[in-house]
RNA sequence: GGAGGAAUGGCAGAGUGGUUGAAUGCACCGGUCUUGAAAACCGACGUGUCGCAAGGCACCGGGGGUUCGAAUCCCUCUUCCUCCGCCA
């Protein structure tokens, strides 16, 4: 959620960055502007009259010490008639305070002045591009959801008979080749300087609604009516809310924590050849990293998010790209994200496999998550990536390594594999 | 699931209707003393909001109510603790 003071200060700044989003907010930012002029008129007139109260109140309790009954009662009416014109200014403020949020949680974040303008996916900017040439694979090369079946890695079918569409039950090397990765993942995180957590998969509604994914985003998670929960979308929602309502002393930061999560989405009205395997499933792993930082330094935590996340696909050995979201392709909370793909070669297409973004206060406002600054408390900015999410990172470690006699996996994987290739089953 | 108890500032812990935004202790910060440190002493020390400021207002788990006035009384919700039951 955008400030209102933001909003006032940096009028021109806002409307520009929106329209990047193809948004013309002026209209919506002086809507806002105005309601909270009204807002504070309000407040400074009640205030006024609670302060009346406040003094006769006071005055009331000394004359009855002093036996001076009838001017205390009086005083009494007097405070009465103030009761009711402070109702009639509540009740109008909160409406004006209903109105106003309201308002401000339409407003997705400003883009940050390095976002490229754009509408779609298409016009994402190649930030780093793949170095090399694009690797060619042996004759009767398989996508990994046929390559699946041969090494016996997941079964679609399996998560058919026991949940529906999109839940993958990964077998044998497969499940194995899960737990490896998130291992290397949690292990490299960790000695990065991010601290390991394990957060709960179900959240309730403050949390959905401080990280963003309320009130926009409902349709997008699974949701529990009889325990008002929502199951996760990613492990940025718990990780990031820990430190809601917080005020954290400058020595404390950053705060740097990373966290494997089951993730669930419903991706209503996903299907296709676009979906088949693991490219799109309503339950997956991930590993998440997230950061809070002081305003100053968010944007160099960004880019060493960046760079951390490339050495684990470095490492993994598989050709990636990395892309700068135009202002169209970009989520409602972010301010600059840059996006992950790797090449699956079987399927001759990129694959998102993390998405790295800078939130400054977008989310903090909604937490209620500050430090104690030099010039006052103040917001801190907040930031994820993945590091990463695991499904398409398989999808294209089977296809890209496949070879006549096995799936030869990268080095780094062979010590939590337990060995250096997946072999086929009989 | 059943029965009790509790929720106050960074922590501990007073406070049952009227200068209590809140005693006291600890921690933290500034200072005096000291070669330095410790101890001792002095001072400052919650958050938000409105205001140029002085200062006003709100906040004692959340919400609602009673009252001229609520941390203090009532209702309700949540969380935690103890005991019983159930259970990975």
């Amino acid at each position: 959620m955008l400030l209102v003071h933001t909003l006032r200060e940096e009028r021109e700044r806002v409307l520009a960055g929106l329209q990047k989003r193809h948004l013309d907010a002026a209209a919506a930012v002086d809507r806002i502007v105005a309601l909270d002029d009204q807002r504070k008129e309000l407040q400074t007139s009640n205030d006024t009259l609670l302060a009346e109260r406040n003094t006769l109140s006071s005055e009331i309790g000394t004359l009855f010490k002093s036996g001076r009954k009838d001017e205390a009662n009086a005083l009494r009416e007097r405070v009465n008639e103030i009761k009711g014109a402070v109702a009639g200014a509540e009740e109008t403020l909160k409406g004006v305070l209903q109105e106003l949020e309201d308002a401000l949680l339409q407003l997705p974040n400003v883009p940050h002045e390095l976002v490229p303008t754009g509408s779609s996916a298409e016009d994402n900017e190649v930030f780093k591009a793949y170095p090399g040439e694009l690797p060619t694979l042996v004759d009767g090369a398989q996508p990994h959801w046929e390559l699946a079946e041969t090494y016996g890695i997941f079964s679609l079918e399996l998560g058919v008979r026991t949940t529906g569409s999109g839940f993958p039950v990964f077998t044998g090397q497969g499940a194995r080749l899960q737990r490896a990765l998130v291992n290397y993942f949690l292990d490299r995180n960790t000695a990065a300087g991010y601290t390991e957590y394990a957060p709960p998969l179900l959240v309730n509604e403050d949390t959905a609604r401080a990280t963003g994914q309320l009130p926009d985003k409902e349709g997008q998670m699974y949701y529990i009516p009889e325990d008002d929960l929502y199951l996760i979308p990613t492990a940025e929602v718990p990780l990031t809310n820990l430190y809601r309502g917080e005020l954290l002393d400058a020595g404390q930061l950053p705060v740097q924590l990373t966290g494997y999560t089951p993730c669930f989405r419903r991706e209503a009205g996903s299907y296709g050849a676009h979906v088949r395997g693991l490219n799109r499933v309503h339950q997956f792993d991930k590993v998440e990293i997230v950061q809070l930082t002081l305003p100053e330094e968010s944007y160099t935590k960004l880019d060493e998010m960046v760079a951390h996340v490339g050495s684990l696909l470095d490492e993994l050995q598989l050709p990636y790209r990395i892309l700068r979201l135009c202002g169209g392709d970009m989520g409602f909370t972010s301010a600059l994200t840059y996006d992950f793909e790797v090449w699956s070669a079987a399927q001759q297409r990129w694959l998102e496999v993390s998405s790295v973004s800078n939130f400054e206060t977008f989310q903090s406002n909604r937490l209620k998550l500050r430090y104690r600054g030099e010039r006052g408390n103040e917001l801190l900015h907040t930031l994820n990536g993945s590091a990463l999410a695991l499904p398409r990172i398989i999808a294209a470690l089977l296809e890209n390594n496949q070879q006549p006699d096995g799936i030869l996996l990268p080095e780094v994987l062979h010590g939590y594999l337990g060995k250096e290739r997946l072999t086929p089953v009989a």
